[in-house]
DNA sequence: AGCGGGCATGAATACGTATGTAATACACTG
DNA sequence: CAGTGTATTACATACGTATTCATGCCCGCT
C-alpha cells in the first residue's frame, strides 16, 4: 500500500540499509547513489515510518504534557512550549489531567513518549515519583510537589504574593481581604503565604472572614467576591490568587453595582493578557509565563539530548509589579 | 533496563505470545495461566510498548490536530476534542499551523498519526488534498476548503452572519460598520456574505468606507474601530465577524471614551465565554463550537473505527442570536 | 485400544527502520 | 606484483508486540 525503505531500495536498485543511510545524510553514500535513491523516494512519495524509526532508534521525538484543560492560563504556555519543541524537532501530546488512577497515565509510561511536562502537579501528586523511577525524564512547570526532587522551573510566587499586597498597602488600604486559591497547588499556598507575610510586616492584620477559598477561575472569583461584600464589614480591597480569579471578581462587582476601586480595590497575580484590555484595567503582578514555558521545554529537550545531566535543576523566574487602575484611586504606585 | 513481554514471559514460563494474549485478554488462556502472567508482569511493573504494538498492528491510536495556537477560539476547542478522543481510546498531537511548507507537515505523513483533524483549512490550501492522496482520514472543522471533498463540521455561518445583522436592523440602526475577516477563511467570508445578504434585504446599504477588514483576533478589532471612529461620518452600530474582533473593539470603544451602545452599538458571533461576562455583555450569535469539536472528533473515530464509511459527511451545526447589552438602548430583541 | 477433535501453548514470522559487521572493489605503496 | 588500506555497499540482526500456523496434549467415542 504506502511505500517503505525496501521499495524504495529494489527501485533504486540498492539494499534497504543504504536507502536508510541515503537519507540520513550519512557522508559513507556516494553521490551517485545517493542521487538514484532520492530520485526512487520521490516516485513513490516515499516518508519514513516514524514507528519503525521509533523502534529502532528507542527515541520517539515526542514529549507529553500534562494539562488542566479548564485552568485559564493553558493558552498561554501551550503555544511556547509548542514552538519550544517543534524548533529542536520534538512533538507535543497533550493530556489532560485525570484523577491519580494509574490507568490514565499509562500514556506516560509506555514509552510512547521521551519525556514529560507537568503543569498540574499537586502536593500529594504520585506521578513525579513513578516517572522517575522509571527513567522518563520530567519536569515540573508552575507548580512543584510530589515528594520527589525533580527538575523544575516555577515563578517567584511568595515574592508575588509580596508584591500584589504590598501594593494595595502601599496605596494606603488597610482592610483588605483575600480570595485563595487550592491548598493543593503550591502557585496557591507560596502567593497565600506571601501575601499574609506582607500584609503583617505593613502590620495589617488578615481577618479570617474576609478570607474566602475557591479554585483558580473565574467562578471563584465570581463567588468569592459576591460573599465578601454580602459581609456587614466587607473588604475595602481584596488580593486575588490569581488574574483570573481577580477578573471574576471585576465581574461580579459590575454586576453588584460597585465601582472599582472606589468602591473596592482589587490586584491580581499573573498579567494574563485579558488584565491589560482597557475594560479590566486590572492591577497585577506579572508572571513571565511564556518564558517559563519555553524554558521548561527547553531544558526537557536539554535532558533528552544530554545537554544537561546530573542532578535536578531548579530554576525559579522573577516577578514585578503590573500598576494598573484597579488598586488605587489616584496615579501609579 | 525496562521489562518487555519476553521478561514477564521467563518469569511466567510461558512464551512471550502467550503473554500477549493474556494480557489483551485472549479467551484461549487457561485462567491458572492468566494469573502466572499477571503475577510476573506485576511484579516487572510491566507496561507494553506502544511502539511496539502500533508496529504490529499500524495503528498508533493518536490523532493529529493541526490549529492556530493564536486563534482565541482554540481553547474552546481542545478540551471537547481531547475528551471525545479518550474516551474511545486515541490521544492528541498537538501541530501548530505552518507555512504550506510541506517538511512541516511531515509528522501527519509519517504514520504516527492515525488521522487528522484541521482546524485552519483555507481556501487554497493542499493539506487536504495530500492527506486524502496517502489515505489519511481526515476531518476539517469550522473551515473547509482545500479543493477537496473531505468529511466535515461546520457552523452556518452564513446564517450567523444574517442573524448578526437582523439584529442591529431590529433594533433600529441603518448606519452600520462592518469590522470583517480574512478572506482566506471561509467561517469569514461565509459570515460576511450573511451579513451583506441582511442588510441588503432590509434595504440598507452597506457603505465601502464603512468596512474595514482584519484577521480574527483583538488587534483586528481594536484597530478596526479606531479606524471607522477616526471617519467624518463614523456609523452609529458595528457587526464584528467574531467576538474576539467584537471585544477589540469594545476595548477600543472604552479607550476612545465611547458609550456601548449609546454611542456606537455592536454585536460579534461566535458566543465565546468572554462575551457573556458581566463587563462585556456582548450581544452575538451563538455557534456551537464545543459540541462541533466533539462531533468531528467522533466522526473521526468512527472513520479511523470503520463505523462510518463511503463518501464525505458534512455536517451543519445551527446557530442562535444571544441578544444582551450592547446591540439596542433597550430590551433585548 | 485406537483414533479424531478440541484446546492450550509454542515456534516462526511480520511490521519498518537503524546499525554493527562482513564483504567487495579499487587505488596506492613498496 | 603482492599487500595493505580505504571507500562503498550488502548482510544480518535488533527493537517489542501481534498473529498465523504448527504442535502436543488430553479426552471422549467407537
Amino acid at each position: 500500500m504506502v511505500a517503505t525503505s525496501r521499495d524504495v531500495a529494489r527501485l533504486a536498485g540498492v539494499s534497504q540499509p543504504t536507502v536508510s543511510r541515503a537519507l540520513r545524510g550519512d557522508p559513507r553514500v556516494t553521490a551517485e547513489t545517493r542521487r538514484r535513491i532520492a530520485e526512487a523516494a520521490q516516485a513513490l512519495s516515499y516518508v519514513p515510518s516514524q514507528m519503525g524509526r521509533s523502534l529502532s532508534t528507542q527515541a520517539t521525538h515526542r514529549v507529553a504534557m500534562v494539562a488542566d484543560l479548564s485552568n485559564p492560563l493553558y493558552p498561554l504556555i501551550v503555544p511556547p512550549i509548542h514552538d519550544a519543541l517543534a524548533a529542536r524537532g520534538y512533538r507535543m501530546v497533550l493530556l489532560a489531567e485525570r484523577e491519580d488512577d494509574s490507568a490514565g497515565y499509562s500514556p506516560l509510561l509506555d514509552r510512547s513518549v521521551d519525556g514529560v511536562l507537568l503543569t498540574t502537579t499537586r502536593r500529594e501528586s504520585t506521578l513525579p515519583f513513578e516517572l522517575n523511577q522509571r527513567g522518563i525524564p520530567t519536569v515540573m512547570l508552575n507548580r512543584i510537589g510530589g515528594m520527589v526532587d525533580t527538575d523544575s522551573v516555577v515563578a517567584d510566587n511568595l515574592g508575588a504574593g509580596r508584591v500584589a499586597a504590598r501594593m494595595l498597602v502601599l496605596a494606603g488600604h488597610r482592610e483588605i481581604g483575600l480570595i485563595a486559591g487550592p491548598g493543593e497547588a503550591s502557585t496557591s499556598t507560596d502567593r497565600e503565604t506571601g501575601i499574609r507575610e506582607a500584609l503583617a510586616d505593613a502590620g495589617i492584620a488578615l481577618r479570617s472572614s474576609h478570607v474566602v477559598r475557591g479554585w483558580f477561575g473565574h467562578d471563584s472569583g465570581d463567588a468569592g467576591m459576591r460573599r465578601l461584600m454580602a459581609l456587614e464589614d466587607p473588604p475595602k480591597a481584596v488580593v486575588c490568587v490569581s488574574d483570573s480569579v481577580a477578573i471574576g471578581a471585576l465581574n461580579a462587582a459590575r454586576d453588584l453595582g460597585l465601582r472599582v476601586p472606589e468602591d473596592v480595590a482589587m490586584v491580581g497575580i499573573d498579567d494574563v493578557p485579558t488584565s491589560g484590555w482597557p475594560i479590566c484595567d486590572l492591577s497585577t503582578v506579572s508572571i513571565p509565563l511564556p518564558q517559563m514555558a519555553q524554558d521548561a521545554a527547553n531544558l526537557l529537550v536539554d535532558r533528552l539530548t544530554g545537554v544537561v545531566s546530573g542532578g535536578p535543576v531548579h530554576r525559579v523566574h522573577p516577578v514585578h509589579a503590573v500598576p494598573r487602575g484597579t488598586h488605587a484611586l489616584e496615579g501609579r504606585t
